[in-house]
DNA sequence: TTAATAATGAAAACCATTTCCAATAAGGAG
DNA sequence: CTCCTTATTGGAAATGGTTTTCATTATTAA
């Protein structure tokens, strides 16, 4: 199966083998921390937890691992603006709970929210399917960001 | 006026010097590219089309000005993924065409689009209203862009 | 087990963006 | 208009996240 179409069904090891990737220990690693980890991972962030159980894994790997699961969907791949990329594991079959991000431009404090998304994913699937239309674009993903000053950094003004 | 209450109203001329910044050769060159310029330039873009008529305009002097633009609103910077940010003029008070973004994830090709944006910027605004209140955010902006293979990409699989 | 080749780690390279700092220039006061 | 304060500047150097290089190792299909 060519790598190019390996996006979007399929789960987990056998996503990863019927693709052609190899299943290694680092690559499990990482897997296994971003899907237990809440939040919104650096490449570093994830180095550093799988270092203490496998010191062997290099930070090359974490972002090489990361890039290829980026690809797959598995993962997706955020800029909240600090400068480096954050990484969050893409809720598995039993769809967790989607969300979006509020993120504070001052402080860089993201906050996950739920609240909305469903009348957000709504109109968000029904422009998917009128822009692709309309610009022959497979879209595979889309991405909404609120930005604003949290409460404790407008305090601080 | 304090710096940091500088932020939505106001225009041009006026909101720069308002806000205790200075009006500098460099930074109307700035702005008068942007202004003119369709599409999303990247610093260094900025700084290309500037140097030609003001070779004494530094590259740093380009960031500096971006980031205080950006901060004052009336740039948005952006970022398409591949590595570098993208600087959009902020339309202005006439209310241009605001739209939203169409990214190709394998040639990083950018489409904007307008349509559904009524719809969109309907929902946007009551989400912003709600997570404002819920979550105690001053909300100034926010983004929305979709992903996916374009046209030309699709074919060369 | 073996061969073919994907994956790896460490170090070096990359490169967009920031920081430093001495020199310059904007703009209010007089 | 001139002076003075201080924001702004350019150029070079530093920063720091991410990528590349390359020789070595490990995975997988046969």
């Amino acid at each position: 199966m060519p790598r190019g179409e390996c996006k979007g069904q399929g789960w987990w090891h056998g996503k990863f083998r019927g693709c052609g990737y190899r299943l290694t220990l680092g690559r499990e690693a990482i897997l296994d921390v971003l899907s237990k980890a809440e939040g919104h991972l650096s490449a570093e962030d994830i180095y550093m937890k799988i270092h203490l159980k496998y010191p062997n894994v290099g930070l090359t790997t974490v972002y090489r691992t990361l890039d290829v699961l980026s690809n797959l969907g598995m993962v997706y791949k955020l800029d909240f603006g600090d400068g480096r990329a954050r990484y969050e594991f893409a809720e598995g079959p039993k769809g967790a709970h989607h969300h979006h991000h509020l993120v504070c431009t001052q402080c860089n404090k993201v906050i996950d929210y739920t609240d909305f998304i469903d009348d957000e994913v709504e109109l968000l699937n029904q422009t998917e399917k009128g822009l692709g239309q309309k610009y022959k674009f497979k879209i595979t993903n889309h991405l909404i960001q609120f930005y604003g000053v949290c409460e404790q950094c407008s305090g601080k003004n």
